[in-house]
DNA sequence: TGCATTACATAAGAATCTTATGTATCTTTG
DNA sequence: CAAAGATACATAAGATTCTTATGTAATGCA
């Protein structure tokens, strides 16, 4: 089972900042394998969908890249800028804050009117 | 502070779908007051986003529509139908496994390679 | 040698939201 | 009592962000 698609939007900014905090830098393809990986095929991120987040952060100054050859193919590494982190940590704290408040809103019980 | 917007995103079906699970029958506008009231304005619905929501879970038969008339304005009340109360924990339960995840994937330290 | 994987990228279309607009009634307040 | 705000519905244009499809090319493996 993996999610429906809806509910991945609006989070793959948030999940890719974290974990170019978390790992100082990746590239793109990196990125889809470790989100893979670590939510047990749950959350599958399309490259239609990675690569333009991708040079969005790039565009907003929150990531700088490097591109580096692995012998003739080249691979372009992502890595957070001072204003990424920061931008990072306001995501991450929206994102957690947001899920609290979800939580909260769908155990709701009967109306008392 | 309110959240930014593509967070609602792909939940706000999901919300309207738990708040007739919870209170039997409601109209439009109550869900939009009864949203903000219960997330301390942090979660503000609009009519844009939301009457079309509603429509569209009619049009799927998840939801059975009444009117009423209070004097002369119109009201049109919404109720889960069977499918809908199955429907309703199955996005329920979606999210909650969608936001455990998250919360996972979110405190993940570093990468230790 | 051919298929899967790695690795980038873009484009058309779908879905879902924001913002704006429209209509109409009812309530409160200066 | 008139105006402003609240209640209550609805739709449409545009923005955003995703899916799906396509393209290119190198590398690994059976």
């Amino acid at each position: 089972m993996n999610y429906s698609s809806e509910l991945i939007k609006g989070t793959l900014k948030t999940i890719v900042l974290k974990l170019l905090a978390d790992n100082k830098k990746m590239y793109g393809y990196e990125i889809t394998q470790m989100v893979k990986e670590q939510t047990l095929d749950k959350i599958l991120i399309t490259e239609g969908a990675l690569y333009p987040t991708l040079h969005s952060l790039e565009a907003d100054g929150l990531v700088t890249t490097e591109v580096e050859f692995i012998g003739k193919r080249v691979r372009k590494y992502y890595r957070l800028s001072p204003q990424g982190k920061i931008k990072t940590k306001e995501k991450v704290n929206e994102l957690a804050d947001f899920m609290n408040t979800m939580k909260f809103l769908l155990d709701i019980k009967t109306k008392t009117v």
